[in-house]
DNA sequence: CTAAAAATATGATATTTGTCATGTTTGTGT
DNA sequence: ACACAAACATGACAAATATCATATTTTTAG
């Protein structure tokens, strides 16, 4: 297995706040995981006990409501860190992870980790961040729940796709999932996202191969009301 | 003004993790700083350089959606700490923070503790334990608000309060605030809010007199579908 | 104390969204 | 290539919520 040291995924997290010495010892006690997908990487209510680091695929991390329905929280890529709550929490997650497509995965123990968040403060600085980070896109997308209709939620959910996962090299998005994941993202009903989906397909905003999607009049979702 | 040593109120807060010293020095540069009801702490888009420590009242967190309406993004009271983000990264702050009472709070400037943050790792570790509560607290209200109806979202804020911040000695919610503020936080019209507790008030769940509010049937809530 | 302003209350109606039913398409394993 | 399951699509209707209009009550300023 490849050692974290020369590991190019760890550039997008907090582990590249880490020294040489540090990064090999993680490397020496981590241990890669493929996840298929569909797969469950954890579940709310577990005791993680170390972080997940996503070398490559999509997981999305969502919460069980009242209701029955699960709803996503967040989306995961590459370079992404599964499970950071509970490096600073003895308390059980609270959320799940769900794997998306098929995924390759580094576990870190947390015992390992630890170490380094007492005594190395660039890292622990860095870990801040990306909390702090986190907690502001958790509160934008609060609002945007409480706020916004469901069809400028989906406008904005391609966007962000887009945005921050890219496009392949035919400008498909290049996050593939299914509606229904649409409508956990969004927090409606699975039909209502189909038929917002279809109506901005019939608009001509978007064009669809099977599950991909493509945008093809972005200006036309930025100023959707 | 009272010493920050023997301040009851750090014992909410991650300031308790400061050392006697540190304490000492944030004493000496903190300023006291009085807020009427309804004036404007910070706004969205300001830069902070430093953050407000609550002693007496009650604030809202509120961020601006695009549809014009404001959103309550979380309440603090007493012992809460105002502008934490602003600690860890450069950027602006995302949120507004507007007294819903007379307040009474200290002001530290960044640059006093940004150094116990670098160096008092069990200071760090607070902030960071802290940071993460909020994360979950927000995802929580995230999948609140998406999966809720208006009238659960409305019974869990009056729980929420309930349970947080109390009662005073003839069981109002010791929090008081206008029903266009209960709207704002479980984002709705403010007809919707009025309608819901007006229909709580029929059915007994709850009673009013002017605008505090006294649960009687704290189960109601619990068990409302 | 009083007038004006703000907050609360409520009805009527429009809009959005959810639910149920049913049919079609797409994907998957053999 | 086929059969079966899953995902997608769409109509009809129900329920939730927003919006607009208009009183009434409460609070506030002078």
């Amino acid at each position: 297995m490849s050692k974290c040291e020369s590991c190019i995924v760890k550039e997008f997290n907090s582990l590249k706040a880490l020294t040489r010495e540090e990064l090999m010892r993680v490397s020496n006690c981590k241990t890669g995981k493929i996840f298929k997908k569909g797969q469950v990487v954890f579940e709310e209510g577990e005791t993680l006990n170390g972080v997940y680091c996503v070398k490559d695929g999509v997981c999305k991390l969502t919460k069980l409501s009242e209701n029955g329905k699960d709803q996503v929280v967040k989306l995961v890529v590459k370079g992404g860190l599964l499970g950071k709550r509970s490096l600073v929490t003895e308390q059980k997650t609270n959320l799940s992870a769900i794997a998306l497509s098929d995924m390759e995965m580094c576990f870190i123990p947390k015992s390992e980790i630890m170490e380094d968040l007492q005594k190395n403060p660039k890292f622990t600085m860095d870990v801040l961040k990306k909390m702090a980070h986190d907690l502001k896109e958790s509160d934008e997308s609060l609002v945007n729940m409480a706020q916004k209709s469901v069809k400028r939620r989906m406008a904005e959910i391609l966007m962000y796709i887009h945005d921050n996962f890219g496009t392949d090299d035919e400008d498909y998005l290049s996050i593939v999932i299914s509606r229904e994941d649409y409508a956990s993202i969004v927090g409606t009903a699975t039909e209502s996202a189909i038929r917002i989906l279809s109506q901005f397909k019939k608009e001509g905003i978007i064009s669809t191969r099977g599950k991909q999607i493509r945008i093809e009049d972005y200006s036309a979702l930025k100023w959707m009301e």
